[in-house]
RNA sequence: GAGAGAGUAGCUCAGUCGGUUAGAGCACCAGGUUGUGGCCCUGGGGGCCGGGGGUUCAAUUCCCCUCUCUCUCCCCA
């Protein structure tokens, strides 16, 4: 067996290239500056923790406890797991750390890598990358509100205009039980419809039923009592004030009554947004309130908390469907031109000097022709060029050439890490001039009108 | 996990009803312009036709297996 083939990254998994990183840079930029004004602080927890955190925390029926993590041994015999989602990490990060020791509100965030063993398709991968915030220490309606409108505001600043939100409430621990029994008197008298998964669902999570998109079963459920029918009072008061403190912000939503999540530590609040540009996976974001997760990861008691989890790679799909553009290539300051061996030496060391005053610079590795580098230099959009050959040797001069208006001059050696840092100031500044920040959000009013063309 | 489609140059794709040197556009390199970019012209380098096996005188083409991608179901971010 002396296979060789060649290795390449693994199902579900893709490398980011140069040309998309630094479209991922500027959207986790963004991500941390609405995090910032939100007030929230990051916290990094490891990517693989106790099995049994998921197991517990997520739910043993859940799909993603069942089928998709990534679960190995260690040396030891323990049993680890690829976190497969973020929520459940940090409330054990919170507990473990006594974060709220103090009687204070946490406001977390997190972003990274996540790990589900799916098949892979669009906006599906089984490394995938996800953002999240969580508001641990309270259970008052501001704090659901505040982490749907901390997700929305992330979506607006980065120019996805198009979703549509949908919320719901599971009820309680204290309601929810009696909404099982008339639900599952209910669905009793349609078992004989139902698939054979929900069957056996019946028995282990019926709520889940009602989020089952198998055409017999929803037919069979669509007269099912409505959980938002069976809340009890505590749990109504908190939906109704959630609704009520986003009406207030204008913010549109759908009350989904069969808004059922796929993680088992969501009470009373859950919510998604919808990407209409996305297809199959169209969810972008999903999240709600787990005020028994800590205890059930083994926290002495009851810890309200609530949050978000939405997915990087599908909003980046979203804005691409949208046209939003993140496309941005790295700034080239100067190009380096050699012509022969020495000059090469020569502008080596310069380069370092003027990388280490801060210019951007690009400099030929191979031997090749002065166009060849005057090309690349175009190529990088590179503001000046620095030419050094036998002439400005002999009299210790360098070439500066002004890439955009193509005037030339000479300069001595002393003065041109100066030189240079005048010349792309000015250079700057005239840029800044010609096309005005657009951070003025001042909209002009003069968009062409649709339709009308030559 | 189940079903469908696709893999040919760095990229986007033609093509071979099984047959001799497998093509285009873009990109790249060089020359036209003795040391100067963008436009133009000319030329050039690049391909185990995804991998393995089978049928055949002959396979990139047909068959099987496998890997990967895309889409759907399911589930989720």
């Amino acid at each position: 067996m002396t296979e060789n083939r060649s290795l390449q990254s693994i199902r579900g998994t893709r490398d980011l290239l140069p040309g998309e990183t630094e479209a991922w840079d500027v959207v986790e930029g963004i991500i941390r500056e609405v995090m910032g004004i939100y007030q929230y602080r990051e916290i990094r927890t490891p990517l693989f923790e106790d099995t049994q955190l998921f197991t517990r925390g997520i739910g043993e029926h859940t799909d993603i406890v069942n089928k998709e993590m990534y679960t190995f041994e260690d040396q030891g015999g323990r049993s680890l797991t690829l976190r497969p989602e973020g929520t459940a990490s940090v409330v054990r990060s919170w507990l473990q750390h006594r974060l709220g020791a103090q009687g204070t509100v946490n406001k977390l965030y997190y972003l990274g890598p996540m790990f589900r063993q799916e098949a892979p398709q669009k906006g599906r991968a089984r490394q995938f990358h996800q953002f999240g915030a969580e508001v641990i220490g309270t259970d008052a309606p501001e704090a659901d509100a505040e982490i749907i409108l901390l997700v929305l505001a992330v979506l607006d600043a980065l120019g996805l205009e198009t979703w549509a939100l949908h919320i719901g409430s599971l009820g309680c621990r204290e309601c929810r039980p009696g909404y099982r029994d008339i639900l599952v008197e209910f669905l009793a008298g349609v078992e004989s419809l139902l698939c054979e998964e929900c069957k056996e669902r019946m028995k282990t999570n019926p709520l889940r039923i009602l989020d089952c998109k198998n055409e017999g079963c929803r037919l069979a459920t669509a007269k099912a009592p409505s959980h938002l029918d069976h809340l009890d009072e505590g749990c109504q008061i908190h939906f109704n004030a959630v609704q009520a403190l986003l009406s207030d912000r204008g913010i549109p939503f759908t009350v989904d009554p069969r808004l059922v999540r796929g993680l088992d530590y969501y009470e009373r609040t859950t919510f998604e947004v919808l990407s209409p540009d996305l297809g199959a996976q169209d969810a972008i974001c999903g999240g709600g309130r787990y005020d028994g997760l800590a205890q059930m990861i083994g926290g002495s008691d009851r810890v309200p908390g609530v949050g978000f989890a939405a997915g990087i790679e599908r909003i980046m799909l979203a804005l691409e469907a949208a046209g939003v553009e993140l496309d941005f290539e790295p700034i080239c300051d100067v190009a380096l031109v050699h012509i022969g061996e020495a000059a090469r030496q020569r502008l080596f060391a310069l380069c370092d000097i003027l990388r280490r005053a801060g210019v951007a610079c690009t400099i030929e590795l191979f031997d090749r022709s002065v166009k060849a580098q005057m090309r690349e230099a175009n190529r990088r959009e590179a503001l000046l060029a620095l030419i050094v050959g036998e002439n400005e040797l002999k009299d210790g001069m360098v070439t500066v050439k002004n890439l955009v208006d193509g005037e030339e001059e000479q300069v001595s050696f002393e003065d041109v890490v100066s030189v240079v840092l005048e010349k792309l100031e000015k250079m700057d500044d005239e840029a800044v001039d010609e096309e005005p920040q657009d951070w003025s959000e001042e909209d002009d009013g003069s968009e062409p009108e649709p339709g009308e063309a030559a």
